[in-house]
Order: C-alpha cells, then structure tokens, then sequence
DNA sequence: TATGAATGAGCGTTCATTCAT
DNA sequence: TATGAATGAACGCTCATTCAT
C-alpha cells in the first residue's frame, strides 16, 4: 500500500518534471510562470508545491536528471580507457546525436545560464563534469601507457579541449541548425585523430 | 564648452555601462533589478533613464560592444587570408586571452541566454557571427587556392567546429578557472596545426 | 458548482467595478492609482488583476457600462418616432433623474477628460453618440413627417442643440447641487414645448 | 529701474502661462509635463520655477485668465439687463465664436476635469459661474419688470438652462466639428427667442 | 487529496521638483 | 540670473508562493 503510494508519489514528481522540461525549453527558465508550468502540467499550484518545495527545486531536480545523459559517455570512456583515440572516433556519432538535439541543446545552454546566478545549479553542473574530467584524464593517461596515444599530450588540457569542442557544438547548434551532421560527424572524426594519435 | 559637456555626457555613459556589466555578471541580466544596477553606478533611476532609453538599450550597447572584440579578429583574419594555418597560430595566445577574460566570457553567457528571449539580442550576436563565419570561410577557401591547406576539408564545417571550439573554451572558463594559460595556448596551437595543415 | 463559480467571478467584477467607479469619482481616473483602487475594492493587485487585464480595461468597461442609460433612451426615442415633442415631455423626468445623479454626473466629466488622451475610450463615448444622434436626427425628421413638427427645423442642428443642453445640465450638476430637479425639469419641458412644436 | 524688472518678470510670466496653454491643449494637463512645457517656454525648469511655484500653480493662474472671456459676457449682459431677449439675440454670434473655438473648448474641458479633483481649480471656476449666474438672474428679473420678458419664467432655472446649453456646445464642439457655424448660430437665436419672450 | 483565489514584494519606468554649478 | 543634472516617490503590473475551502 505504501508502496503503491509512493509510486504515484515518484510517478506525479516525473509528471511534473517532463512538463517543466518542455515549458523550459518552449519559453526559457526564467520566462516560464509557475502559472504555465502549472498548466502544461495539468496540475493546480497547491498539487506542484507538494511534490517540489520551489521553482529552483523544480530547476534543480532537472539539472540532475540532465546529468544522466553524461554519466553514459562516462561508463563508455571508463571502459574503452586504453585506446581513448578508437573510442571517441566510435563514440562520436551518438555524443553528437545527443548534444545536437535541440531540446538537450536548448536546457543545457539555459542551465549554464541559471549556473551563473544558482550556486546549487552550478554545483550539480561542476559535479558531474568532475567526474567526466577523471574519466577523460585517466583514459589519456592509460592510453598513454597502453602506447595507443601520444605521450606528448597533457591529459588535463586535452580533456578540457575536448569537452571545450564538445561543449561549443552543443551550444552552437541550439542557434543554428545544423545543415549536414554526417559531415560534421566526419569532421570530428578527423579532427579526433589528427590530435589523440 | 559644449565638447565639454558631451565628454561628461560619454564618460557617464560610459560609467552607466560598466557598472551593468558589473551587475549583469554579479546577478544575471535577468536577475539584475534597475534598481541595483542604479546603486552600482551609484546614480538614480531617473539619471540613468537620461542616458539610456530603457534596461534593453543598455543590454543592446553591451552587446555592441563586446562585438569590437570579435571584429578585431576578423580583421586579423581578413589581412591573412592565404594561410589560415599560420594566422591562427599566432592569434591564439590573442583570441584566448580575450575569450577566457572572466568578464567577457561571463557576459557572453548571459547574452547567450538573452538571446533566447530577445530577438534583438540574438540579432545582434547572429549578425557578428555571421561576418566571422563569413571571414573564415573565405580563409580557408583562400588557402586552399594559396596550397597553405589541405583541399579535403569542407570549409563550413572546419569553421563551425573552429567557433565551436572557442565558445567551448570561452564558456568553460567563466566557471572554471583556467590553470596554466600557457598551457592552454600551447595545446591549442598544437590541435590547429594538426588540422589546419 | 461551475455556474457558482462563474457566479462569483461575475459579482467580483461588479464589485470591482463599483469600487473603480468610486475611486475615479472621488480621484478622477488619472489621478487613481491601481493601488488606491485595490485598496478601494479591498483586493490584492494581483487579484483585481485577475478580473480585468489592465487599468485600461476596467475604464472601457466603466464606459461601456454608462453607455447603457444612453441605451435607454434610444430605444425610448425609437419607439416614439412619430412625435418628438410628446416623446421628450414625458422622458424628461427619467433623463434628468440619470444625468444629473452626481456619480453618473461626474463619471461622464472623467469619461471626456480621459477620451482626450485613450482613444479606445473616445470610440466608445462617440459611438453611442453615434447612435443617439442618429436616433433624434430620425425621429425629427419622422416626426416632420406626421405633422406633430414644425418643418422649418434642421434635423441636425436641433439635435446638436438638445444634446448639447442635456450634456450641459448634466455636466453642471457635478460641480453645482440641483437645488430643484422638479423645477428643472418643469422648466425643461417648457423649453422642450417652445422648440419642439 | 525696478519697473523695469517688474516688467520684464510679468512678461516672462505671460510668456510661460501662454506655452502651457499650448502645451495643455495640445496633450492635456495631466500628459504634459513639465519638461515639455519647459522646451515650449524655451526655459530650463529651474527658470520656470522661479515665475511659478509649481505646475499647480500655472494651471491655476492658467484658469484665472481663461475667466476673462466670460467677463466680456458678464459686463456685456450687465449693460443689457432691461432686454435679456435681445441682448441674447445679438450676443450669441460672439458667444459662439469664442466658446466653439477648438482651443477654448479643450482648455475648458481640461480645467473642467482639473476641477473634480482640484479644489483651487474648481473654486475658481465656480467663482466667475457666480458671477455669470449673478448677472443672468438679475438681467432676467429686470427684463421681467420692464415687460420685455415673460414672468412665468422661474429666473434661476432658465439661467441654469442657458448656460448648460452654452456649456453644452462648447463641450461638444471640442470633439466634433461643427459643420455650419451659421445654421447653428440662427438655430440657437431660434431657441432663445422661442424661450425668452 | 486537491483547488485556484489571494497575497504582496518587487519589477521597469516616469516626472514634478530641487540644487550644485 | 540661468542651467540642466539629479532625485526619489510613485506609477501600472507580474508572479512565486500560500492557504481557505
């Protein structure tokens, strides 16, 4: 019974979520209402305020849901770390999949925003790119070691390169349609093993 | 006499426009009240409503403004266009120093996130990207011409990943702060030359 | 229970308009703050603002709702085409009752002060205007017809006049207290008798 | 000497007072600010403050001259008193001329709407009402006793009446065009002599 | 459990008035 | 005497949040 409840519970918070994340990306964080959020989700304040204490709850439970998406680059790179090089020329296709989506692409650039002024944003933001950082750095440093890369290249400033292009695709791609993203793919490619060889 | 009274006139708009900056980066565009961007110039609401018409013409003169940096690279650009290679190799250590400025890159942020919701924002930020995608495209084409690059890159997508790879760069280090600049610039040089030749 | 909803909201806006009525009495409507207003109709802002999307709204809806004593009278003035005269003896006491009660009285003075500057407001006052002027203009000329009206009267121009006298008695009586209406209207019939016959 | 300043401060008072009238009847009272009475007076407002204690007060002193018209009437009606019929008769082309002058009329109206909720204003309108009123019911009493007017007539209502109706035309002639001066000049003579006889 | 009416601080902006120069 | 830069209270309005029902 309890189980059952808190089901729904768990159901109802998911419910509210997924209505946060299209008024977001329709309207911006800052410029979607409770007011609207509470429509999309078809739900009264008083019902949204039981199941999140706030707004930046709301802000800040999505944030952390968006982390999902990062942590499956970082099973993928933790467990190809000898040949980070082969890795990212196989893993590229659905990294750029994923960040060129114009949802993902569109939430991200607004929680970046929100990082600059919420402290709790940022900080969930910083985590989880902790924790892609070790996983790149280390992967480097194996590759290095398994002679699959070049030891002239300095882990910590490849990795932020890296997430740096990454980060610029995703970003830029939220403006401007991307016209051909099998040759952006190929290029990246190229890109890839022109410098991680 | 009167070219002394419009230097005062400059010079306090000019005041009015730093401490915005000020505010924008402290609080976010959106979260700065006219209120507190009146404190930080330490003027009131009415003075400053003298010298800019409204919050978003203080907003749009920021944005004209941070474009000059952008145009001083075009222009470096457009006066090297026969080896791209070789041009961005020594505007590196230029282009990171202004993109990794904690300010500038913090204000590019927000007018990133402002553009969402103010078309005249993002016109204003479209129309400088336009002429820089513009200006490296034609680079690169020139280079080819010129045997300075390699025929098989696709000019568009080489320039899209190039600007992807500065806004990342940019982006990045208005929340972390970047540890070995010379670093940096090394492994940036590094990463062109391995693409660009 | 929807319809005792809608219920309630209907007599919300009444109430509000009462209260705006009342405030715009005694301030004038310019000089009435939506916080007086609020304070007046014992409501939030934000309520009041949930029944009526702007100050705007509320003063056209003021107007729309004075515009029915008008209304009244066109169809009175309607339904007695063929003689004038006779028509307006016995409508005088109903007209002189409503033009000169002191609220209608000095709303109608506001309702002219603000149509100088909102033209939404001066469409409204001048479209029943239009229709009242259309009404006398037809029942004179009506009336001109049966025999019960001298023909060497301008339709136009008697109107013009009659409408200028009622404005005129109704105007004054904001500023001065009728001392007599049964003398004044006593007297008008009078006037209406030696013009209209 | 000191004659001379004098003079020169009343003209500049004269000349302020006339730019607010243009002002006000161009925007109206309550849109006209201060600062574009001062660019119509070519005056700073620290100039125009020391002619006049505040924008009260030039609306005031604005009044006051505007009483001056209706002085004419009153000292024309005085010298009249034994025939009111007639006066009224001859007056009227002149009344008319000067109450459905455009800007006559929209200063009227402005300071009738400054009336309902400005003591000094409205004092000073009803002031010189009292004296017209005065004048009026006297001009008819005497009339009455030389036989050139009927006694049934009550004089204090029939003054009301008149002066409603000339307050009537004024105010409608600020919002609609008068098509034909002449026909409702003759209409009004009509009227009167229809009435006062 | 569920609603949505209600709150009120705070927003961007204006303008009558003052005062340093 | 004359300027116009400067003030700041008040404007119409919004919206995250609460609470009576």
């Amino acid at each position: 019974m309890s189980s059952k409840k808190e089901e729904k519970h768990t159901q109802r918070r998911k419910e509210i979520l997924e209505a946060a994340e299209r008024c977001f990306i329709k309207r911006g964080i800052h410029t979607c209402s409770m007011q609207q959020l509470c429509e999309e989700a078809k739900l009264s304040p008083g019902q949204v305020y039981r199941y999140y204490e706030s707004k930046e709850d709301i802000i800040l439970t999505l944030a952390e849901k968006e982390r999902e998406a990062t942590r499956e680059l970082i099973r993928f790179i933790d467990s190809n770390q000898s040949n980070i090089g082969a890795a990212m020329q196989s893993a590229i296709p659905y990294i750029i999949r994923d960040i060129t989506d114009g949802s993902y692409a569109r939430m991200t650039l607004e929680f970046v925003g929100e990082a600059s002024r919420n402290k709790a944003v940022a900080d969930t933001l910083l985590n989880i790119e902790e924790e892609l950082l070790e996983s790149f750095n280390c992967a480097i440093t194996e590759s290095q070691k398994a002679g699959t890369l070049a030891r002239s290249l300095d882990p910590e400033t490849t990795t932020a390169l890296l997430l740096s292009l990454f980060d610029g695709v995703s970003g830029r791609s939220a403006f401007r349609p991307i016209k051909d993203k099998d040759k952006l793919i190929a290029a990246l490619q190229d890109w890839i093993k022109a410098i991680l060889s």
